[in-house]
This record gives structure tokens, C-alpha cells and sequence, in this order.
RNA sequence: GGAGGGGUUCCCGAGUGGCCAAAGGGAGCAGACUGUAAAUCUGCCGCGCCCCGCGCUACGAAGGUUCAAAUCCUUCCCCCUCCA
């Protein structure tokens, strides 16, 4: 693989969206080790997947003996950056940024090698928080142009509903990123999502007037599902790459559901197998598709879990929704565990006191323990439409009673809908 | 700062004193059909309870009028448009 221009790697997966000049960044990358960087705002406390998309694009690099740089946002998030946004986020303490900002540099850990040459990770607090603003004004915002700034389609909703100053400061902050990460680490390329092209080419450009050095910049496609959606929302919220806040399980139940016409997309975005054996996937159908999904569940576990997640998700899944052998044939360079080795141990858990349950426990109230349901009153709605199963039989009495008598060998199984079960133990 | 318009349940959006936990649509959830898919049809969709019933909380916030308020009054906050 190493050897291989990256540039084709990341379109073949379908990772290009806009290229300031495809000819010359692939004559950069044929040159010999290109130096390319994404950034990453610590917004939230967790990574999720529309980070490791992008995160996906630099590992490739790294794999093809290229230098990633992780840029993590600690004096960018001070700001906030309006583009494609609809309204202006709520500003961040320093205190949230930092505690972020930690939580993001030991997820990202996960996913790259930090030996001597390999990926590094910065921090752009370092030289944007002690930038002087006259200073600043005279040597880079007088490269800026309010007038294409204000053209650009990245503000344009903001225009018509409000855009503070602040914002607006932005894309100077990014650009002045990517000129020190050239001075610094003699950064060429800079990477990012396709409602980044402003702030990426305004990067672009100043490196052009102030250093007269040439760099490069790529965005990615927006990362939308086949009906539209942005990808990687469910109704509960972000698809979280930290475990504490969705389980490796539902990670994996997230990619196994997804919509039929994405397969394909998201097996080259989010798996490392080899895009012959992706595309043969589009002439897959009906139960065969549903393999490739299983092993693009699989994969992507791996990728943000590690293989003993993910094949414990993959056990949970067999044994929760019917075991079966996958094909051989079918992503044969996957190594999903394809024998059907299903395990009821590795559906989600929860446990209950032997004192509880001698007192009674109204189902119910189960259901919401497990958080099947998220109240007492869905839960007997549920039931009420014969949505809960308990050992694979549906109960439609919702004044049930769970005893000792409905536990085999301590486990009993609850089942809501088609889609989500747990397990419950006796301590 | 001045003039006008507006803030309704996850979203859009009706409602201008009781029949309102609030029309309609979307999203979501569930059932049927399937492949743990899509489409379609059906049901559900504030919280709690001893659940064909009762209680609590809700229509930007706080007060007030009234037997009764999302609907009327007062003050405050926020948003939009025009003017500066």
C-alpha cells in the first residue's frame, strides 16, 4: 500500500469533494512526504463519527508513509466558526475548551501511530492565544477582503439571520493556522469538511502572500445518508466515539442499520478494505446486503473500539437477531468472525438484586431500568401495543409481574420492537 | 435609541377567555410486510399513578385580572424588519 499516491486513495474511497489544484497535490504527494493537517474544534466532549471521517482521510496518509498533523482547536473554539451554521453557537468557557480538548487528544490517540516522523498532534492555543491585535490587523487582516468574505457561501445564511463579529474573525484565525503550521512543520496540504472550502482556501491564499509558499487544500464530501440527513445523528444525538457514551454495541447496531443505498459509501469511508471488493457490494441484495452491513459494523467497531468490541458486539448481534454464516465471498478481506458464533453474554446488561426481585417487580418498571423505555408510561404503552417480548414471548399486560420463574439460568431477555434488546441478571 | 412584527409541545405551524396536554404536517417510536433496509398501511407520540379514570407540569420570564388564561392586563428578556 505505502507507495500508492494518496491523493487516488482518498478519491477511489470517495473522500474528495473540492481540490485547489488536483494536478499539482498529486505531484506533491508523488514527491515524496507531504505534511497535511485537519483541525479539530473541541466543541463537544467527544469525538463522533463526522470527526472520524475526516480523521479517516489522515490515517490513510499516514498508512501511505505521509505526515499527518491533528490541529485540535483550543484557541479556535475561543471564537467559534460560522460557517454553514444556522445561528451562532453557545460560546464555550475556557474551562469546557480545555476539558474538551483533553477528552479529543486521547480519543484521537487511538487511531494514529506518534513515532518519530509519524503523526503529530498540536494544539493552535499555542500561537493564537497571544496574538496582539494590532499586530495582527496589520500583518494578516490586511490580506482579507470583507467583500469575498461576504460572498462566500458559507456565511450566506448567517448573513440574512445575524453574524456577530466575533464569527466573523474566524476564518482570519484558521487561515493564520495553516500559514504558522507551514512555517512550523512545513505543512502543505490542509484538509476538512466541504463547508470548510472558505476558511481552507483563505488559508491558501495567505500562504501564498506572505510566505510565497504554493499549499494545497481538499475538502470532503459533506457526510449526508441517502435520504438527506446529516450522517451520524440518531434522535438521541451524535453517534460518540467514547464508549461511556454510546456502547460499543450501539455503535455497531448504528452501522448496521444504515440505509441500503449507503453500504457501499460508508464501507469506503469507514473500513480500510479494499475498494475492489466495496464496490462489488452494489450488485449485493436482500440478505447478502445485510452481510455486507454486518461486516461494515464490524469493521468500523474495530476501528473505534478495538477487535475485541467489536467482535463482542458482533457475538451480541448473532445472538439477539439469529445467527448465520457470512459468505466468504462477500468483502472476503474482512476478518469478521464468519462462523455465526453467537453470545446472549454480550447483549447489553443489566442486573437486578435478588431483594428486588422478591419484592416484586412490575415490568414496567424494567423496562425502564434498562432504559428500553424512557418512562413508566412509554413502557406500558409499549406493551400495549405488543412491542415488548420477554423470553421471545409477547406480554401484553402491563401490569406484569417479572418473578424468578421468568429467569433461565439467571437471564431473562427483553425484547422492544425489532430493534433493541437487553438481557437482565439476577445478582 | 425610535417605529412595527413576533416568541406555542423535538421541528414547522394553527389556536386570541372555558369543548386545549393544545389542529395539521414533519421527525421519532411501535405493529403488519421484510433483510435488524426502503416504500406502504395502521397505531402511539408531556410526566406520574391503583391508566376506559385521576393528579401534576407545560404555550419566552415574573406578576396580576377572572369561577376559569396559551388566549386579557403590567413589567422584564429575546428574535426579526425598517429607521439611526
Amino acid at each position: 500500500m505505502a507507495g500508492m499516491n494518496p491523493f487516488q486513495v482518498l478519491k477511489d474511497r470517495g473522500f474528495v469533494a473540492q481540490v485547489t489544484d488536483e494536478a499539482a497535490l498529486s505531484a506533491a504527494f508523488a514527491a515524496g512526504p507531504v505534511t497535511a493537517y485537519v483541525g479539530y474544534d473541541p466543541t463537544a466532549a467527544s469525538l463522533h463519527v463526522g470527526h472520524l471521517f475526516t480523521l479517516m482521510s489522515l490515517v490513510h496518509l499516514e498508512r501511505l508513509g505521509h505526515r499527518p498533523i491533528v490541529v485540535l482547536g483550543g484557541g479556535t473554539a475561543m471564537v467559534g466558526d460560522p460557517s454553514g451554521k444556522t445561528e451562532m453557537r453557545q460560546m464555550l468557557t475556557p474551562d469546557q475548551i480545555q476539558a474538551n480538548l483533553d477528552a479529543f487528544r486521547a480519543q484521537v490517540a487511538r487511531f494514529f501511530d506518534f513515532g518519530a516522523g509519524r503523526t503529530t498532534v498540536v494544539d493552535n492555543a499555542s500561537w493564537l492565544l497571544d496574538l496582539k491585535y494590532i499586530e495582527f490587523l496589520r500583518d494578516i487582516g490586511r490580506h482579507f477582503s470583507v467583500n469575498r468574505m461576504l460572498a462566500a457561501e458559507a456565511y450566506k445564511l448567517r448573513l440574512e439571520r445575524g453574524l456577530s463579529f466575533i464569527e466573523f474573525n474566524y476564518q482570519l484565525l484558521q487561515a493564520y493556522d495553516f500559514l504558522q503550521l507551514r512555517r512550523r512543520y512545513d505543512c502543505r496540504l490542509q484538509m476538512g469538511g466541504d463547508d470548510q472550502w472558505g476558511n481552507i482556501l483563505a488559508g491558501v491564499d495567505l500562504c501564498r502572500r506572505v510566505d510565497q509558499t504554493l499549499v494545497h487544500g481538499l475538502t470532503f464530501p459533506l457526510l449526508l445518508t441517502a435520504t438527506g440527513q446529516k450522517m451520524g445523528k440518531t434522535e438521541s444525538g451524535a453517534v460518540w466515539l467514547d464508549a461511556a457514551r454510546l456502547s460499543p454495541y450501539d455503535y455497531y447496531q448504528y452501522w448496521v442499520n444504515v440505509h441500503d443505498a449507503d453500504v457501499m459509501r460508508m464501507l469506503g469511508f469507514f473500513t480500510f478494505l479494499p475498494m475492489e471488493e466495496v464496490r462489488a457490494v452494489q450488485g449485493l441484495s436482500g440478505a447478502d446486503l445485510n452481510t455486507a452491513k454486518a461486516i461494515l459494523a464490524y469493521e468500523a467497531t474495530v476501528i473505534a473500539h478495538g477487535e475485541e468490541q467489536a467482535a463482542g458486539a458482533h457475538r451480541a448481534a448473532q445472538a439477539a437477531f439469529g445467527s448465520r454464516t457470512l459468505p466468504a465471498s462477500i468483502l472476503p478481506s474482512s476478518k469478521v468472525p464468519r462462523g455465526g458464533g453467537a453470545d446472549v453474554a454480550e447483549i447489553p446488561t443489566t442486573i437486578v438484586s435478588r431483594a428486588e426481585l422478591d419484592k416484586g417487580l412490575a415490568l414496567p418498571a424494567l423496562l425502564q431500568q434498562t432504559g428500553l423505555a424512557a418512562s413508566m408510561n412509554e413502557a406500558r404503552r409499549k406493551i400495549g401495543e405488543n412491542a415488548v417480548k420477554l423470553n421471545d414471548q409477547v406480554v401484553s399486560d402491563a401490569r406484569y409481574q417479572v418473578t424468578a420463574m421468568d429467569f433461565e439460568a439467571g437471564r431473562l431477555i427483553l425484547k422492544l420492537g425489532k430493534k433493541k434488546v437487553h438481557q437482565v441478571k439476577v445478582a
